[in-house]
RNA sequence: GGCCGAGUGGUUCAGUCGGUUAGAACGCCGGCCUGUCACGCCGGAGGUCGAGGGUUCAAGUCCCUUCUCGGUCGCCA
């Protein structure tokens, strides 16, 4: 077969008027404008290029062939009579002298209708994947994924980072998300685990003394689905550094992403170093979230004590009470209550507003604060035409509704977001310990690994019970963009002394330890350097670079939430023969 | 696993208080059309209303059960 073209259907212009070529493409649509005259849509990657049948056998045989086929089209570039300014190629068509069917689309009706693919049944679209991906809006995400990764791999290596590559095959951890397993052939009974993360890889890296590490790695996790959360598997820019700090690795990031974003992303602005810092209490206290949107300018504020005292039940004594002050609200009634609605969705709890009009309270909850209005006004710095929400209950919950809240406000009400932008924030100091909610005893609260501020002494401080063991920090840090947490990252724990310590407070010890972690440890014992590292998730980059709300439109291939790949049709069964070399009986009924 | 929403021709949706033959747009098929470009005009085919049960003279519509999909919470060191 002759189907190699002389140029794609994205590039013919006016200057191409007179030449002969070959075009090949999915035959977009045909328009047939008379017995003697059609005009058919070939699209490639790279764009569509109209070829006009100016025969009634032409236009026969572009009838006789079904849309969405592959064709080759020979012919002469010519200037149209009638142009069409929308298009790139719209200044001219091709006269065809041989039309050639490629492929043929077996099917005259489709699915879905391919540049409409994103308004179908997302199952169709999931099922038909193929198809969905031929439409140009779809496509368009999919290569701004490879510029984007093809972009972060030039600027950390160019920051002097090796990209190695770490094993799929691994062991199971002991911590975090639900594990994919892998049954082992040769070993009955015991099994591989895909990575969560390289974690332990990159940290033994270090040990090795690879100084900067790097790796568009797979990270796989059994856990279920978000809108911002793919099942089963996501890739993160892993990366870790050694002999370096916190200020390191911020210095990094700050440098590698800002220009990507602003060149990649839907909008051109993104925050230039330094980014700003947040300690992770304050976050939650003037944001109720420690993912905070600062394109928002509006903040939470505590009037747990101006509150007290009223008839209103959810302001009761031992409930904390969260305000948030919004300038110029023109929200009507409905639309407040339907704000309202939307935040206790998210939040688990219902929120509570009231406007000020002449001074004084109005509307929903008013007539619980009017006797205080004054102390009120003053503290939350309100005037005329404020609106004001309210979240009320035990202290997390009202912390968190009152963050909810904050971000609904915030894109309800004009003139307080900023939205054309991308706003990054580091969030720092989070806590090493937590009361656990089940135990009621002292667990980690977010990983092991990282370092405690202050390193050694603090832990052998709070053993001596000279300071609360609650209020040491790691150094950890979360990096957040527009409201959404791009990364987790930490100074690692690099010495064995310090992480025996540091186990021993959740009463655990040196066994745990090697247990859990037993190259890692062994390795630490061998001299390892301080090291930081972080690893943003590349599919959320996209997604916010996309402007999507759902990962699975930044993913080639995406499962849906039941983690199901319903093109492929996994999860699938396997023979029995297959179960039987691995030493596996299913037991799971029908 | 909890809560919320959705499921009606190939696709996206409408369907009132339960009441006659379940509508529309796009797509598909046929016809007309010599400059279309979301082409236009005329005609046509295409429906177990997710499944099962119930209430009723009568169910797409009301009730119960169940399945599927999406959102959200749990979960995600």
């Amino acid at each position: 077969m002759t189907q190699n073209r002389t140029h794609t259907c994205g590039e013919l212009r006016l200057e191409h008027v007179g030449q002969q070529v070959k075009i090949v493409g999915w035959m977009e649509n045909l328009r047939v404008v008379g017995s003697n005259l059609g005009f058919v849509v070939v699209r490639d990657f790279y764009g569509t290029t109209q070829v006009v049948a100016e025969t009634e056998e032409m236009v026969a045989a572009f009838k006789a062939i079904n849309k969405e086929s592959t064709v080759s089209v020979e012919g002469v570039v010519r200037e149209r009579a009638s142009k069409n300014p929308k298009q790139p190629t719209g200044d001219i068509e091709i006269v065809p002298e041989k039309v050639e069917v490629l492929g043929r689309c077996r099917y005259n009706e489709l699915p879905f209708e391919i540049n409409r693919s994103r308004d179908a049944d997302e199952t169709q679209r999931l099922k038909y994947r193929y198809l969905d991906l031929r439409n140009p809006a779809v496509k368009k995400n999919i290569i701004l994924r490879c510029n984007v990764v093809s972009a972060l791999r030039q600027a950390m290596t160019e920051h002097g980072f090796l990209e190695i590559t770490t094993p799929i095959l691994t062991a199971s951890s002991p911590e975090g998300a639900r594990d994919y397993l892998v049954p082992a052939r040769k070993h009955p009974g015991k099994f591989y685990a895909l990575p969560q993360a390289p974690q332990q890889f990159k940290q033994l890296l270090m040990t090795s003394g690879f100084d900067r590490y790097f790796q568009i790695a797979p990270c796989f996790r059994d856990e279920d689905a978000r809108g911002d959360r793919s099942p089963g598997e996501f890739y993160q820019l892993d990366m870790e550094m050694a002999f370096a700090s916190q200020e390191d690795v911020f210095a990094v990031l700050e440098d590698v992403l800002p220009p990507i974003f602003a060149k990649y992303g839907t909008y051109d602005i993104a925050s230039s170093a330094p980014f700003k810092r947040i300690p992770y209490k304050e976050a939650m206290e003037t944001y109720g979230s420690d993912k905070p949107d600062l394109r928002i300018d509006l903040t939470v504020q505590d009037v747990t004590e101006l509150t007290r005292g009223t008839e209103f039940p959810p302001f009761a004594d031992g409930n904390t009470v969260k305000a948030i002050a919004v300038s110029g609200c023109e929200l009507t009634r409905k639309q407040i209550d339907k704000l309202c609605a939307d935040v206790e969705v998210q939040s688990g709890a219902k929120p509570y507003w009231t406007k000020v009009e002449n001074g004084a309270f109005v509307g929903g909850v008013a007539k619980f604060l009017n006797d205080r209005a004054a102390a009120l006004i003053e503290k939350l710095g309100l005037a005329d035409g404020y609106l004001v929400g309210f979240a009320a209950g035990k202290h997390d919950q009202a912390v968190k509704t009152a963050g909810v809240l904050r971000k609904m406000l915030g894109a309800a009400v004009p003139g307080h977001m900023d939205k054309e932008r991308y706003e990054f924030c580091w969030i720092v100091d989070f806590p090493m310990y937590e009361i656990g909610e089940e135990s009621g005893e002292l667990e980690f609260c977010h990983n092991p690994f990282s370092m405690p501020s202050g390193g050694l002494e603090i832990l052998l401080k709070a053993e001596r019970g000279e300071i609360d063991p609650l209020t040491i920090t790691a150094d950890q840090y979360d990096l957040v963009c527009n409201g959404v947490e791009l990364s987790s990252g930490a100074v690692r724990n690099h010495d064995p002394e310090i992480m025996v310590k540091a186990f021993e407070m959740v009463r655990l010890g040196e066994e745990d330890v090697k247990a859990k972690f037993p190259a890692m440890y062994n390795a630490f014992c061998y001299g390892a350097p301080p090291h930081a590292g972080i690893a943003p998730g590349v599919d959320r980059m996209v997604m916010l670079l996309a402007g999507e709300d759902s990962i699975r439109e930044v993913i080639p291939f995406p499962m849906n939430k039941n983690a199901q790949d319903i093109m492929m049709g996994a999860p699938s069964e396997v023979t029995q023969k297959q179960l039987d070399e691995l030493h596996i009986r299913v037991t799971a009924e029908e």
